[in-house]
DNA sequence: TTAGGTTTCG
């Protein structure tokens, strides 16, 4: 029974209005004086025990009494008939093994309970169908549900507590909320405040390098702010389920925080959440591991508000990837179920896993002993052809270790890579889930209500798998075409057998000539070709890109990163010079970090006219700038170039370092032809009527020699008579796409590897490739000991269809 | 504390 302070004002009103006749009303609100209720139960009923509930036992004389703990938001069945479903805890016996259980609530008893339930209320009902449910439960709820409603004659008491009585006397006077939320644009540095937000973002939880789980949230809202949270937690359960961009969330008492210039989330202590599928017109149910929350009318409400605005505001992602759909050099999230998994080495580990289509390339197999593998062999055997490897890394490794055979994951970020095996003719494809966090890298375990494992789940059901292991390599076979790409496949049989996948610019007169006729001549020579690319090199393509100096015609790699970042963080131990502050032509800022470091920054904004000039269109030079900071710069102004001080002037960085970055791009100069100049030069631009700030321009000046990226790579190229490689050098005309752009863009690096993968189709016999017409030129180059011949593409791009 | 979104290069 429930105990209260015996100086509480226990004559509190009861919600009366709507259920004063308690004859004839099955839901009774019970009023208790002293812990007892003033109207006692009828005569004839006998309280049961939970452990004593069986289906198919008599248990009309029967009452079940519990608090209430749980309940879900009122919601129709198909057929209409309301629906509202609560967790009874049997309070009196909180620790044997079965003390809860699930009360369904049909019709007009549920719409009703809904009106007036709170958690915490104790909640007795008579007239119950007890039914077993289909699978055992392990979380101590009870193995059969009750089913309840007027229909069946079924009666219900509620006895409420005054603390948490709404203020309402019947349904239709609204509560007052008990919780404020504070719009995205309205959040202020170290408030701890409640809001709502749609997922914008987000990286699943993951074991971040301290003791908790960590995710990272970025939310937005109808104020169009956004906010990025990161949440830790000890226990994976208390962050939110998210599971798709969309979700929207409630988080209630986060802390935040302003963090480089931006307003941040960040859990604070009784940080709670609650999530909710952003699909209109889904059923408004919370996610969360929380026993107790609120949730009330006007939160469903705004949930629903939220998803209205979301659907026309936010960028939902288009329908999800399937094995069937996967291309080489994608990033894509898979919903599937783990079928095996092996622990590979130290750093990596194997998960196998289908989702019931069949992939149309090869697909890779990590050779990891039998002894080592876990999931049902028979399974796994009748799957060999649909399940595919994924291998996780470093990060992942733990949660991977950590999941159940059988159970459903979304995979965040795989990466398809395209590669091929020394004993192997044609190329197969890899899945990584390479280590780290970007992007979302991650794994989720999807629970079996998600709406997307129920659709699974009915799929993977109906998969005949004997028909699917006669399909031995047959990898173009799609089990589900409405989701594959026949048509796709049709297009490139047709251009396979008559049309090119690439196209002349240029000497369209001149006629075709045999790889065996070009071999057989001398050098040099131009030819028109037709032929087919057998193979290419690098396969990986990032590693065609390299920096061309046009005057001294050497090569070389772009630098990485680090090798910035390892100058930068050398030049920052040079003070900047505070005599070379402000001068005509430039204006400058300077401030020293608040951490340990201590570090002195100087930025010189260049002017224009004696005027600071819009951001966009503005060239700024910085003194012990970080990797960061300077990427941030680039985002804003118009060119950045890292400079460091001397005793009478500013001066570019070693050579090594980019000497201008602007937007995507960092431009660098060739060490062996720059003879740098005085970095005053620049102001001859800044006096141009509209200084353009063009990379070439500015190298000049400065007395760089400009590196230009180019791809450069090698193609094995095929016809009926012979063989030859020739090689591409190409800016931007063959791809279409600035070599000096790939490196930092992900759309164009899918952009090259499709259109690789449509010139030279991955796990495609000879004949059923695609011509390629090019015109190459050949060329000797003679060393001490020989003279050889080499082939160069020119004149000749990608066809227009293709890209 | 952890991470602070901006793909690996195995």
């Amino acid at each position: 029974m429930l105990c209260h302070p015996p100086s509480y004002p226990w004559a509190w009103c009861l919600r009366k209005t709507l259920y004063q006749d308690k004859a004839a009303m099955p839901v009774q609100l019970m009023k208790i004086i002293k812990g007892q209720s003033e109207t006692p139960l009828p005569s004839h009923l006998q309280k049961e025990n939970l452990q004593h509930l069986k289906e198919g036992c008599d248990h009309t004389n029967k009452y079940v009494q519990g608090v209430v703990t749980l309940s879900y938001p009122l919601t129709k069945l198909r057929d209409g008939t309301d629906f509202f479903k609560i967790v009874l805890q049997d309070s009196d016996n909180l620790f044997s093994q079965i003390n809860s259980i699930n009360v369904l609530i049909y019709g007009k008893m549920a719409e009703d309970c809904a009106k007036i339930i709170r958690r915490g209320e104790t909640f007795i009902v008579a007239g119950f169908k007890v039914i077993k449910l289909p699978t055992v439960r392990e979380d101590g709820r009870h193995g059969c549900h009750l089913e309840v409603s007027e229909e069946a004659g079924s009666a219900i008491y509620i006895y409420t507590t005054p603390g948490t009585t709404a203020a309402s006397e019947t349904a239709s006077v609204s509560v007052a909320p008990k919780y404020v939320y504070t719009p995205l644009n309205h959040l202020k540095d170290g408030t701890i405040v409640n809001l709502y937000g749609i997922v914008k973002f987000f990286k699943p939880p993951y074991v971040s390098k301290g003791t908790d789980y960590c995710s990272v949230v970025t939310l937005v809202d109808p104020s169009n702010v956004k906010l990025t949270c990161t949440l830790f937690n000890g226990n994976l359960d208390s962050l939110p389920k998210i599971y798709k961009v969309g979700d929207i969330v409630r988080f209630h008492r986060i802390k935040i925080r302003e963090y480089n210039g931006q307003m941040q989330g960040i859990t604070s202590a009784g940080f709670a959440s609650l999530t909710f599928d952003g699909t209109v017109g889904a059923p408004v149910v919370p996610r969360t591991s929380s026993k107790v929350y609120t949730f009330m009318d006007e939160e469903q409400k705004t949930i629903e508000e939220l998803r209205i605005w979301a659907a026309s505001n936010i960028s939902i992602s288009g329908p999800a990837a399937r094995l069937s759909g996967v291309q080489p050099m994608l990033f894509f999230d898979l919903t599937c179920q783990l079928v095996g998994k092996a622990k590979v080495d130290g750093s990596s580990f194997l998960l196998k896993v289908w989702d019931g289509t069949k992939c149309p390339y090869p697909t890779w197999k990590v050779p990891v002993e039998a002894k080592d593998l876990e999931g049902e062999k028979v399974l796994l055997h009748q799957l060999r052809n649909l399940a595919v490897d994924i291998l996780v890394y470093d990060n992942h490794v733990q949660l991977a270790e950590s999941l159940k055979i059988g159970s459903f994951l979304r995979i965040y970020s795989i990466h398809t890579k395209q590669a091929s095996a020394d004993n192997e003719d044609v190329s197969h494809i890899e899945f990584h889930l390479h280590g780290g966090t970007c992007y979302g890298r991650g794994i989720g375990v999807l629970p079996e209500c998600n709406p997307d494992v129920k659709e699974l789940k009915a799929f993977l059901e109906s998969v005949d798998l004997a028909d699917s292991q006669n399909m031995e390599n047959t990898c173009s076979m799609d089990l589900d075409s409405t989701f594959g790409n026949v048509t796709d496949l049709e297009l490139d049989l047709q251009r396979c057998q008559q049309l090119s996948v690439t196209v002349l610019t240029d000497h369209q007169d001149l006629s075709n000539t045999e790889l065996k006729t070009i071999t057989n001549s001398t050098a040099p020579q131009q030819y028109r070709i037709r032929a087919k690319l057998r193979t290419y090199k690098p396969q990986k393509l990032h590693q065609s890109v390299k920096l061309h100096c046009s005057k001294c015609n050497s090569l070389q790699e772009v630098p990485y990163g680090d090798d910035f970042d390892f100058i930068l963080h050398g030049s920052a131990n040079t003070a900047p010079n505070p005599e070379l502050h402000n001068t005509s032509w430039y204006e400058s800022v300077t401030w020293t970090t608040q951490d340990q470091k201590q570090r002195e920054i100087a930025i010189h904004f260049v002017k224009h006219d004696e005027m600071l000039q819009h951001p966009e269109d503005t060239l700024l030079m910085i003194e012990g700038g970080t990797l960061k900071e300077i990427w941030k710069l680039t985002k804003r102004f118009k060119c950045v170039i890292p400079v460091r001080s001397t005793e009478d002037d500013l001066e570019l960085l070693d050579l090594s370092a980019p000497f201008l970055l602007q937007g995507n791009v960092k431009y660098y100069g060739c060490k062996q032809c720059s003879t740098p100049k005085p970095i005053k030069n620049l102001s001859s631009i800044a006096a141009e009527q509209q200084p353009s700030w063009e990379p070439t321009e500015v190298a000049q000046v400065l007395g760089i020699e400009l590196l230009q990226y180019v791809f450069i790579m090698k193609f094995t190229l095929v016809d009926e008579t012979g063989a030859l490689n020739a090689y591409l050098f190409d800016y931007e005309k063959f791809f279409q796409i600035p070599a000096s752009e790939i490196l930092t863009n992900s759309f164009l690096q899918q952009k090259m590897q499709m259109t690789m993968n449509t010139l030279c189709p991955p796990g495609r016999k000879l004949g059923d490739l695609p011509w390629l017409e090019c015109f190459i030129r050949s060329y000797n180059v003679r060393d001490a000991t020989k003279n050889q011949v080499y082939y160069q593409i020119f004149d000749t791009t990608v066809a227009e269809d293709v890209v």
